[in-house]
DNA sequence: CTGAAAGCGCTTACAG
DNA sequence: CTGAAAGCGCTTACAG
């Protein structure tokens, strides 16, 4: 910057306004600035202008990786965040990095904010957190007083789901859960909530699930082998309706002439040429914007940190597609 | 660190000593820092250290969003890391953000290397951004002076994949290529060059493909439309692969009775339940541990700059799975 | 083993 | 519109 501005035959202060857009630079002396800043190479240092600003320059972003979902917000976020004076700092959780030491690294980077995708923590975790630095909680609910959230009408969506199923006949619906899953709890919660308010409740099964193509596909060939399919499935995950997807098929048993199949979350994974999944879906991009408005609200100086934190939830939408169809009482070969 | 060092009654130098692992601290006065440390919720200062350290503190990464590929690389990446005194700087590209935006972001963050996961910009660019900062091409290779790269060997895992086909007695193999993609040209010229040194010359055939299972399944479609649907067909990437695997079966063409199928790069999405698809893997782990290497070598005062640059190619491996079998002359029905 | 001082590259008042 | 000076939170010599 020095060398920048004795090139040019300024002051330091003066390269520092042009390149904040700050008032008080002549028209000619800017553009002669940029132009020799461009000339020789000069890229303005973050570390040394957000240790020195006195408001946040970034808001932390902590993702998972190889999780669609995550990727998908992701790219909301980047979208989101465009017309905004902050940037997005990423931290990854992987196999080899926790997601504590994901956030450890964000807190130290100067982050305004924090955005957290499907965190697995303990919320009192969070909530350590939380009084350190706004967070903002994306596809977990938090009820903690410090957390803002968003999520989707996990509830809502499966009222739909169920009643999407119940509309072809069918009169039993096996969930399968996903115990480890960040919303893992509410959904499953959420089935047996509408399981009752639509009156399926002696047809209602909850049975344990798992995030994978393969548990799926053990989980069909257990039902097959068992003689008990079930005339209507929802699976907590996408992968998972893949996997029943898949073992049902291979063992004759028709989608959606025998079994209905309904996953969550659209994730492209599901958009297979052979079969379109009928799915529960998250809309990734308000996700990703109502996050960085809670940031933005939490970031300008107006609002602050005063207002207790809000939750909001979005309406997920059924796409209904290939793999569900009107029930047929087992009249059907194939059922066991 | 100011209030830590007055809490725990010693100067803030020493606190610094503590939290830098540095010989000059008594056991129990370093062990007092770290508890008023913890006790007050101290997080270093990432920004402040890396403005005043006198080398780097950490290698940043360009990854594209929503590609299995890079995903894996960036896993290996945080496991090469961690025993290294560096930290990873993420920066992604993505609809909404052009990877020149990437690289610039990372280049601003005091990184002391960039390691690039399949760039797809000129080399030139790549060029004059790597005289400004060591640069390390992963799964791009680079032929200008200043940059390292590591790849996979195209040209010997497709020799494996050719040679593969001709041992089941298929002796016309069709390439589908990959115009966009960062090593779309290397894969197509090593299929060409294979293809003439195994003497496969009238039967190899190179026809466009593209990136997505949408464009596997309508090559597979016009295909069987003409009646022109080879006997062997090696597709430049998994997606490819695997939409024209559903687009063949859906026509009742029989794989692998009446068509061999094999993709590239051994992505998870391939792991389908229903089939296995046979692929050409690239080694993404390897690949991120010697993407490591290269940034610590030149990071290292004691090489540094000095030395040429270096590239490395590694070996793919050919995981022959349900896909390929042995070819059946259009004796079987299912040829158009 | 411990402390006082300089300085990384910026931004931010404040005076000309 | 422009320049000199202070300071963000650390690390790094260097003196006790």
């Amino acid at each position: 910057m020095r060398d920048v501005a004795r090139e040019a035959g300024v002051s330091q202060s003066l390269v520092s306004i042009v390149f904040r857009d700050a008032p008080g630079a002549g028209e000619q002396t800017r553009e002669r600035v940029l132009e020799v800043a461009r000339r020789l190479g000069y890229v303005r240092d973050e570390s040394a202008r957000s240790l020195r600003s006195t408001r946040p320059l970034s808001i932390g972003v902590c993702f998972r990786l190889g999780r669609p979902f995550h990727d998908a917000v992701l790219e909301g976020l980047y979208r989101a965040v465009a017309g905004t004076p902050y940037r997005l700092v990423l931290s990854a959780v992987s196999g080899s990095r926790a997601e504590e030491a994901a956030l450890d690294d964000l807190e130290a980077c100067r982050c305004g904010a924090l955005l957290v995708i499907g965190s697995l923590l303990e919320e009192s975790e969070l909530s350590v957190r939380a009084r350190r630095i706004p967070l903002v909680s994306v596809a977990r609910r938090c009820d903690s007083a410090e957390i803002d959230w968003v999520v989707s009408d996990d509830e809502g969506g499966m009222d739909r789901a169920v009643a999407h199923l119940q509309g072809l006949g069918h009169e039993s619906v096996t969930y399968l859960s996903c115990p480890g899953a960040s919303g893992g709890e509410n959904r499953e919660r959420a089935f047996r909530k509408v399981a009752q308010r639509l009156g399926l409740v002696g047809g209602a099964q909850v049975r344990v699930g798992g995030e994978s193509e393969e548990e799926g596909v053990r989980i069909a060939e257990e039902m097959v082998a068992a003689g008990n399919v079930p005339s209507a499935i929802i699976a907590s995950n996408d992968s998972l309706a893949l996997g029943v997807l898949g073992g049902l098929l291979r063992h004759g048993v028709g989608v959606p002439e025998r079994v209905s199949v309904i996953g969550m979350d659209d994730l492209k994974a599901l958009h297979r040429p052979r079969v379109k999944v009928t799915s529960l879906c998250q809309d990734t991009s308000r996700l990703a914007d109502l996050a960085i408005g809670r940031a933005l609200r939490r970031l300008s100086p107006a609002e602050g940190r005063g207002t207790r934190p809000r939750g909001t939830i979005l309406p997920m939408s059924l796409e209904v597609r290939d793999t569900t169809g009107p029930a047929t009482l087992g009249k059907l070969p194939g059922g066991a």
